[in-house]
DNA sequence: TGACATACCTAGATGAACAAGGTATAGTAT
DNA sequence: ATACTATACCTTGTTCATCTAGGTATGTCA
């Protein structure tokens, strides 16, 4: 769907420190991680998860480390910082308070739609 | 709150056609309903509302007319098409699905929040 | 040793929204 | 009449998050 590029744009931040809160992971189980829990709805490029990534260290918000074990791929984990996570609720408060303002502006006696 | 321009993005014709979508309107009056609607949250800019009318307009979801009345500025009253108004419903069903996308892929165990 | 999937990375292009300017009209005060 | 304010419309050039389209390196399997 073209339109969810625009729609995810500010959102990818949020999206990214909201899975490493649960659990370290690398840069692409990152983003297989937010395409299946999405059901195939939101779709991460490698040229927007890495940027991305780079940022959210970069501000103190997430940690990589490499980690290099026998017979595998070199990997960076990245983990959350205590900052990122406080990042992370302030994001998700803003979001809140988007997605409630956008209801309230679309909703409209002609648009109700059934639950 | 500064993000809000990133989540806005993608958004604004959807907005304005939801709400014209209701009652013609001309355009400041389409933006002042914006922002009390949405308590506050939600502010277009001049630069951001023309453009993006004119843009509605060229793609046939609104249509613009001049509205001349003795002792009144001249304003530009704009009402959906028919067109605008199936555009509208897709447009819902798209932020709709981005936005259940969003909660799936940031609820987790530890970020549940009380109803 | 070649093909393929995984894993990482980046330079440059894109385009929606913004910032900051503009014109014109109506009402009101001086 | 002049100035000021609020309303109403419009546009040019900038910005920057994201995308496009490339790239390197490693492990697996035939």
């Amino acid at each position: 769907m073209a339109e969810d590029r625009d729609l995810l744009r500010g959102n990818i931040p949020t999206i990214i420190l909201a899975v490493v809160n649960e659990a370290p992971l690398h840069g692409l189980a990152i983003a297989r991680e937010i395409n299946q829990r999405s059901n195939n709805v939101l779709h991460l490029k490698q040229g927007t998860l890495y940027p991305a990534l780079h940022a959210l260290e970069r501000d103190g918000w997430i940690c990589g480390e490499w980690e290099i074990l026998e017979g595998e791929r070199p990997r960076k984990i990245y983990t959350i910082t205590s900052a990122g996570a406080a990042e992370l609720e302030r994001r998700m408060r803003v979001w809140n308070q988007f997605a409630a303002a956008m209801e309230s502006v679309t909703r409209s006696k002609r648009h109700e739609q059934p639950a």
